[in-house]
RNA sequence: GCGGGCAUAGUGUAGUCUGGUAUCACAUAGGCUUGCCAAGCCUAUAACCCGGGUUCAAAUCCCGGUGCCCGCACCA
């Protein structure tokens, strides 16, 4: 489906839609409906249960959402963040300075002022990129974060955070203190995070205020030991950085093995590409086809990244591969930055072994551009039906239940829905049109298992207490007991976990 | 931010050039009928993105804004 399309069917059936609409909308802001919510808590609790269920000392926080500025300066965000923007008076293009001044000053703008670029500017005559003409502005700086007014006085200053990450090293000594003070030890977080996009385009790819999960495991770089025979012979859809430059687009499959023995990726880094390809493929249910681990070469990665894959995924509404998680080597970076920035010696010092100062494995995923994922892979058309194959686990609905005839047979229905709701089970009534207009909405709304009762059910017999279960992808039936529902329903709920070390 | 395109019920649309009661389908709600896969009939609800201007009269023409799409630029 293109993008237009999606986006209107998402809106139409509730999945969401633009934040402020009744005032014309707000660039790169959304309000999640029903379906939505429900289906964006299941995609994080899925998260969750794979990437923490990796480890017994992987646990989930949920730190601020709001940094001080001494942590965004440590951090860098406040630096790296801001780029001196210069603005064409002719035509109005926005260009970054460094853009700009690529050729008069190939080693960058960092640690000027504004002033002395302009004068760089100006004494080499160069030229707006759009039009040629000589008139662009003295830089301003522009900053990617959301500033604050903070306190009473409104001089001190606060952002909202630019990834959730930040919240996890900052947390990490309280977390050694109140933990094992093993390591490797893994920090969760799954929240917002805010960033002023110039620019904010294609529904849930671009938003200023979005849902990260993140994963941060801290681990002694003098080794982190993983069970790599486990996933040595798992192929994994690489496009490395050699193969990019020779103008390659498709992924090769590659060993994981082969990564780490001709590769030059260390064991630790390439475990974990495997789990969260397994992931994407084998819990969001992403074709194994349109996977893609697209290595970011020294220039293309974030100033913290040693070692950087971003995990792509080829969309049909956005033509191309999209980037949806990603996994960073972040060295010590992190912890050595805030160490610096907060004064606290933030090494850590593991029974019978010299104090050290962990480094960063980070797997992040984006919350909300997976909903789209999901959306744009598993919800389409086949023939009359409209239907979304979402794995069970992910449905916001998981069972619709129905009354055959509603005169008859509504109340037995609506208890058996209340029923399955006491269990746990996200059961929604219908009783509504007829009963192929509620199976058409439920396969809509992705919902595996539909449940009728009809008169048999209520029949002394054999079949007394019995209901038809429907299955969304065949649309095929069987009659099951009541008592039954809940035992074949449930385990369909479970997300998968890894299988541990 | 730049260039181009677009904006009409919940969704998709006709009407805009040439100003005069806003079209149709699907969806939604209710009724009759039917009773396991979007059936039929009847009824109801429901829209011209916002603001200004021109005009006796604006969905239609003009100006400004907002939002969306495509390309460029940007993208920790």
């Amino acid at each position: 489906m293109k993008n237009e399309e999606l986006y209107a069917l998402l809106r139409r059936r509730g999945v969401l839609w633009p934040s402020a609409e009744i005032y014309g909308g707000t660039q790169g802001l959304y309000d999640y409906g029903p379906l939505g919510f429900a289906l964006k808590r299941r995609v994080e609790e899925a998260w969750a249960a794979w990437f923490v269920g990796l480890s017994h000392d992987y646990h989930l926080i949920e730190p601020a959402e709001i940094l001080p500025e001494a942590v965004v300066r440590a951090s860098g965000h406040l630096e790296n963040f801001t780029d001196p923007e210069v603005t064409c008076e002719s035509c109005h293009s926005v260009f970054r300075a460094e853009t700009v001044l690529e050729k008069v000053r190939p080693e960058g703008v960092d640690g000027l002022t504004p002033a002395q670029i302009g004068e760089i500017l100006s004494s080499n005559h160069v030229k707006c990129p759009t039009c040629a003409s000589l008139a662009l502005s003295v830089p301003r700086p522009f900053n990617l974060m959301f500033g604050l007014d903070w306190g009473v006085t409104g001089k001190e200053r606060a952002y909202l955070r630019p990834e959730t990450a930040q919240g996890s090293y900052l947390s990490f000594s309280r977390m050694w203190d109140v933990g094992r003070r093993a390591l490797p030890l893994g920090i969760a977080v799954i929240g917002k995070a805010y960033r002023n996009e110039i620019a904010p385009r294609q529904v849930l790819f671009r938003m200023r205020a979005f849902t990260q999960a993140e994963l941060q495991i801290f681990f002694d770089p003098a080794g982190f030991s993983v069970p790599f025979d486990r996933v040595r012979d798992e192929l994994l859809p690489v496009l490395r950085v050699d193969r990019r430059e020779r103008g390659e687009e498709a992924p090769e499959l590659v060993r994981a093995g082969d990564l780490v023995a001709s590769g030059g990726l260390p064991e630790f880094y390439v475990y974990h590409l495997v789990h969260t390809v397994r992931f994407f493929r084998d819990v969001l249910g992403y074709p194994a086809d349109r996977i893609r681990l697209f290595e970011k070469s020294d220039k293309e990665r974030a100033f913290y990244n040693r070692i950087q894959f971003d995990v792509e995924v080829r969309l049909e509404s956005l033509s191309g591969y999209k980037e949806l998680g990603a996994v960073h080597y972040r060295g010590d970076y992190d912890l050595s930055r805030h160490s610096q920035g907060s004064g606290k010696d933030l090494s850590v010092h593991p029974t019978g072994r010299e104090p050290l100062l962990p480094h960063v494995l980070e797997l992040t995923f984006g919350v909300d551009r997976n909903i789209w994922g999901l959306s744009d892979l598993h919800l389409g058309t086949e023939g009359e039906r409209t239907l979304w194959k979402l794995p069970s686990y992910l449905a916001p609905v998981a069972v619709g239940v129905f009354p055959l005839i509603a005169k008859e047979h509504a109340p037995y229905a609506l208890a058996l829905a209340d029923e399955l709701a006491a269990l746990g089970i996200p059961a929604q009534y219908d009783a509504g049109s007829s009963i192929g207009k509620r199976y058409a909405r439920m396969d809509e709304a992705g919902t595996p298992f539909c449940l009728t009762v009809d008169g048999e059910t209520l029949a002394e017999g054999p079949t007394k207490d019995t209901v038809t279960l429907r299955f969304r992808d065949t649309r095929t039936q069987e009659r099951v007991a009541r008592t039954d529902l809940a035992a074949r329903i449930l385990p369909a709920l479970r997300p998968p976990r890894p299988a541990r070390t």
